[in-house]
DNA sequence: TCTGGGGTCCTAGGACCC
DNA sequence: TCTGGGGTCCTAGGACCC
């Protein structure tokens, strides 16, 4: 099933949220900040027009910064989550192929439309997009996800475009010179070290990486770059998914929201974050068969001593009850442990997982296990519920302060306007 | 003083087997 | 002087992405 494909992106998408229910930040340097607000990992265009990079440490932000009138937002990623799922019903609608690839991005599949009407198709569906949501988006189209990649950057890039922009294959003069004038290092795939390799082996533009022979690139290089450079030629080398894949493994970590030397306080720490990957765990359907818990101290900190580590439970049973993971977690975390660090973050991996309808009893379980089981189903069922109803957090596995050492600083964050009731916009009249 | 979190895929190389 | 050869499986780590 062969067709043009289309990326839609949301244009500086965290930003562009904590405006849709504060207008008053339109036109205004808006920075959005990493978890404990530590540094900024989204700008709006008045912030980059500032220079502010991107991973930029809030305490590094210069003071003329400020005295232009720059805003800053704690990450509100139950707001992101939201107005994401926003977008995507709306993509929905109007596509007959949609699959997610991240909070601000989703492949479109066009299989057997005729490419000619397709801009004008997107960019009615940009305008519904942003009458729907409030999110200004763009949109790419090409044979490929890597030219649709491209081309999305360039419809960004240039308001003449109306935000959407087409590219074809190498026979299409227009694509030859767009290929022609990007870095190969600005091609997606391609970053850091394989770009300056592919420079001084004379690889210089994509359409050079475009045009070289892909037995070589593979030879060289790895068969991703040779997917990579084929697909530059126009040909797609990935099928569209119709569904959502699960996920193959389940992170959840975070840093404290300062050192922490105390067992006990990191403890509680890493029971909230295997609650919760096991919370995402039930969500998409997974059973996980082994636990990896890793604990380390602040590597910045030079002055201090330094330990990091991981370690892997393998439980006996897959599972995706919040308590037989949390205690797997636990046996982890008393083998990492050592008094005297003072730790800056820890966190679990799920790992080996595997589809809950493929369960398979062990061969030494008991089959009355099987009442034990259905017991632990509906009480994980009813905390998912509560949870999700109350707020994350109404009900956990033992003891989870919402004060407490460990939990991020977020001094900056907005309201949770769609999923908090008592968060909810307020509209007066008088 | 501060410097995020969550993913995927691929490859190299060791362990192990016949 | 050298001292099999091939295969599979698993893990760690690199590279990249958002």
């Amino acid at each position: 099933m062969k067709g043009p494909i289309a990326l839609v992106d949301c244009n500086n998408f965290y930003c562009a949220c904590e405006r849709v229910f504060e207008p008053r930040l339109h036109g205004a340097p808006v920075a959005v900040l990493s978890n404990n607000d530590g540094c900024v990992i989204a700008r709006s265009q008045e912030v980059k027009a500032l220079g502010i990079a991107m991973g930029t440490p809030i305490h590094h932000l210069p003071r003329a910064a400020f005295r232009a009138g720059l805003v800053l937002r704690s990450s509100n990623y139950e707001l992101y989550g939201d107005l994401s799922a926003r977008v995507l019903s709306t993509l929905r609608a109007h596509a007959p192929l949609v699959e997610p690839y991240s909070i601000d991005e989703s492949w479109l599949g066009f299989a057997g439309f005729d490419p000619a009407g397709l801009t004008d198709h997107c960019r009615a569906l940009r305008h519904t997009v942003h009458r729907w949501t409030g999110l200004p988006v763009s949109i790419g189209i090409a044979p490929s996800r890597t030219l649709a990649k491209l081309a999305n950057r360039y419809a960004k890039q240039y308001p003449v475009t109306g935000g959407v922009h087409q590219l074809g294959g190498l026979e299409d003069p227009a694509t030859r010179a767009l290929l022609e004038r990007t870095p190969v290092g600005e091609v997606w795939g391609i970053a850091g070290r394989i770009a300056i390799r592919l420079q001084q082996m004379g690889v210089r533009s994509a359409l050079e990486l475009a045009r070289a022979d892909p037995r070589w690139i593979r030879s060289r290089f790895s068969v991703v770059i040779e997917r990579t450079a084929r697909e530059l030629a126009g040909t797609p080398c990935t099928e569209m998914l119709d569904e959502c894949e699960s996920n193959r493994m389940i992170m959840t970590s975070r840093s404290f929201g300062q050192m922490i030397g105390d067992y006990r306080e990191i403890q509680e720490a890493l029971r909230a974050h295997a609650s919760r990957g096991a919370e995402r765990l039930r969500a998409q359907g997974s059973l996980t068969s082994a636990v990896m818990v890793m604990l380390q101290t602040n590597k910045h900190a030079r002055h201090l001593p330094q330990h990091r580590d991981t370690v892997t439970i393998a439980l006996p049973r897959p599972t995706d009850s919040s308590f037989e993971i949390v205690h797997a977690a636990q046996q982890g975390l008393a083998r990492l442990w050592r008094r005297g660090y003072r730790y800056q973050k820890c966190g679990t991996r799920l790992l080996d997982l595997i589809e809950r309808d493929h369960r398979q009893l062990g061969i030494f379980e008991p089959p009355q296990s099987d009442a034990g089981r259905q017991r632990s189903d509906a009480l994980m069922a009813t905390l998912d519920r509560l949870n999700r109803s109350h707020g994350r957090g109404t009900v956990t596995v033992g003891m989870q302060r919402r004060e407490a050492a460990w939990q991020l600083r977020s001094d900056y964050r907005s309201n949770r306007w769609t999923t908090r009731w008592e968060e909810m916009p307020e509209v007066r009249l008088r």
